[in-house]
Formats: C-alpha cells, structure tokens, sequence
DNA sequence: GTACTTGTCGATACACTGTATCGCGCGGTG
DNA sequence: CACCGCGCGATACAGTGTATCGACAAGTAC
C-alpha cells in the first residue's frame, strides 16, 4: 500500500511514566477521597492515564498494592518521647492519627503482616526507644500496645462509617439508634446493658480510647516493676 | 394447543424452603471451611440449591449477610466468671476462641457496630456481671477489653494466614522468613529491631495474648481501685 | 540500511461479583 | 372459570482481578 493512501499511525499518546511510588500515591489518594471501594486497579489506572495492565509491570497483585499503601503510610507513624511510656503512647497516638487521616486503614490494619521497610522503620523506632526494658518484654508489651490501638481504632471508625452511611452527622446517629434501642430495652431482655446506657456519662471518642491505652500503660508499667 | 403435543411443564424442582436463619448458617459454614471469598450471594445460594435472587426476599444486601453471620457467632460469646476481671477475662477468652473457629471473623469483628440481638445479649452478659463497678467506667472499659481482643486476634489471624498462604507450617514459615529479615538486618538499619528479634525469647500466640491481657487487667484493676 | 529479535503496552477476553429488571407460572380470590 | 398478585429465577448490567495476545517501538546483527 503507497504512502498516500496508507494512514498515518495513531499518534499515541507518550506513555505516562510510571513508579511504583506513583502508584501508590494515587491508589493512597483515590482511597483518603472515596474509600476503598475507590481502589481498584481500573480505577488507579484511569486516575494514571494509563491501561489496566500497565500496573502489572510494578506490582503481581492487587494484594501487593495493598501492601504498599499500609506500608506507605507507616512513614506517617514514628513514635518519639521520652522513656518507653511516652514512646509506646506516642506509637499509640501516632497510628490513631494515621488511621484518622486515611480511614481505609481500619481495614488494612493488622489485617497483613507488616513487614515493609517503612513498617520496619517505625518498629525500629519504638525498639530504639525501648531499650531501657528487658529484651524479652520489649515485642510482647509492643504487640500489646498495637492489638490495642488497632481494635480500638477500627471500632471507632466502624462507628463513624456507620453514622456517615444514614447520611446524617452524630446527633441524629444517635436520634435514630436511640429508638431501636429503646425498643430493645423495653423488652427488658437487657436491663443492665439499659441501665448502662442509660445512666453512664458518655465519653467520647478521644477520651475513650486514651483511658484504655493509660489503662494498659498502667498494667504495662506494673508488669515491668516485677 | 392440544394437550397431546403440548409439553408437559417442566417438572419445577419443589422450591427448597428458606429462612434467614438456614442462610446463615450456611454462609458461615462455607465461610468456616473455605474463608471469606467462599461467601458470595452465588456460592450461597447454589449451596441450598436455590436461585441467587431467592436470598434477596430474606436479606436486601450482602452487608446485611455479613451482620446476620457476625451476629450468629456472637452466640458463642458468652462469659462466664465470678467478678469483673474474671468475666472480662472470660469475655476476651470466649471472643478469642470464637475467632479461631471462624477465621473469617477477624474481617468482620470490629468493623461493623455489633448491634444484633446475640450480641445485644452478649453485651448484657457483661454488663450484668459487671454491676459491682462504677456505672461510668462499665463502658470504657469494656470497649478498651474489646479492642485489645479485636486487634490481638486481628493480628493472630494475619499471620496464620500468611502462613497459609506460603503454603506451609509455622516452621517453614519462619525459614523462609528469616532470610528476609536477615537480610535486611545485616543492612544495620534496624539494629535494636534486629538485637529483640534474635536475642529474646519468643512467645507463642497463647502466651503473647495473654500477656497483654492480663496487664490490660492489671491496669483497668488500678483504675477501678482510684 | 535492512532484517530480526526483544520487550512493552493496552485491547480484548474470562470468570466472577452484587444487584435491578422482568416475565413466567402458580396460588388464591372474584 | 377468569383474574390478579406475587414469588421465583432467568437474564442483564456494570464492575472486579487477571490471562492472553497482537501490534508496535526500540535495539541488535548483518
């Protein structure tokens, strides 16, 4: 076929470079944005300008990439203080401000081994930290701390997924939790739970959560006097 | 038509009888032996012979499935016990066990607001062998328990699974971890993380958990003395 | 400069998901 | 006997993760 009559080739658009941090990042983005139900690898792709498959050349899995943004927001998380206490609470804090910060966490928290280099470096950083207590008790009290933060933290979001999912802020949450639960207790099938309820002051989120790490702390401590 | 050449109707299978309660038993027990990713609406339905749309006259979403399923198991979450720290140890230990059953539960515990009537009542176990301590700290210091066991067995659970997923015991696993690490490690940028992970003595998963438990204890048991 | 190899990209395809739609055929009511 | 309503499941749709493969660009051998 001549020249004139062949046409010219599609000029196809120059092939957006890629990294496997780029990746990340946009996958982090669409999740912080939309949730994970945001991150499929079509979806990071189009945000990439980019085929599906492409992917494929940095990661095998979505599995992997998965791995890569819990890992990634693990440089968020570096505890530092003074003395074990003030570093294992500042571990405590800093993850719960991650998850704030990237709700999909919840779900990807304690979920997979975290054996990334950034997931390393912030362990790295408490092990440091704790030197002054014996080798022995420095992972349990460690693995204490975390189980506690991520059980905590994914109950808080839970919660606020939930009330976000009738639409509505706190108040009227609880407006419309109030009358199932009414209803419940007037079965009187739960009259201590009711009277729980009922009659407890409320602590929020905050406070809640920072009563259960001193709690903890607390049993830490003694433990480590022994 | 003349009945003659008039086909028979095809002899309808009787329509198996249904309820929410056999659905979720069988859900959970293709979850029980082949993980989450065995429970789609599909799978369930063909496991009791029936079309997938015949589930949606008795749960209007997969969500609700999953509610429906994590409330069954909170039947088996009763404690027992004298005294707060015994029935809190209990809770933590009936909790626990329930997950190891049910692997899947460590995708579900926490991730939803547990607001069934087993856990309702499960709730009302506690609450109700709790009545020697304060109406204010009742609260607090079941949710801190709760989130200690959530993330304790969330973590339990994920390093099962990667183990699994290597396809081998728990030696093996480790083999094939150690080079890893070790590497990593002769990088010397995780020294102190290096010295904990070679020096000290390593607790199996019963003896980590109730380590962290019993100092959760301790430390709730100082509180509550305040 | 020309042929051949190499490797990378994305279109296409497959099996699967949750769920909306809808037509068929059975039950009970007029 | 006609009708209606409704419960069922076939079909459909948009979306998922990923395997396959054809086409093209770049690099290499002569």
């Amino acid at each position: 076929m001549l020249v004139w009559e062949r046409p010219e080739p599609p000029n196809r658009p120059v092939p957006v470079p890629l990294s496997r941090d780029l990746i990340v990042r946009t996958a982090i983005r669409l999740a912080d944005a939309n949730g994970m139900d945001a991150v499929s690898l079509r979806k990071v792709a189009a945000a990439l300008d980019v085929g599906p498959m492409r992917l494929y050349g940095y990661i095998a899995t979505k599995e992997e990439l998965l791995d890569l943004m819990l890992d990634a927001v693990y440089a968020e998380i570096r505890p530092t203080g003074n003395g074990w206490r003030e570093v294992l609470r500042s571990l405590a804090e800093t993850t719960r401000n991650a998850a704030h910060g990237h709700e999909w966490l919840a779900d990807l928290l304690g979920g997979r081994p975290g054996l990334g280099p950034q997931a390393l470096a912030s362990g790295e950083s408490v092990m440091a930290a704790l030197d002054g207590i014996g080798v022995d008790d420095v992972m349990p009290v460690t693995t204490a701390v975390n189980a506690y933060v991520i059980g905590a933290v994914r109950g808080e979001i839970a919660k606020r997924r939930a009330e976000r999912a009738t639409g509505l802020d706190e108040r009227r949450w609880q407006v419309s939790l109030g009358p199932y639960l009414e209803r419940l207790f007037a079965t009187g099938k739960y009259p201590a739970l009711a009277t729980v309820v009922r009659d407890a002051v409320h602590l929020d989120a905050d406070e809640t959560f920072r009563l259960g790490l001193e709690c903890l702390l607390d049993g830490i401590e003694a433990r480590l006097a022994k």
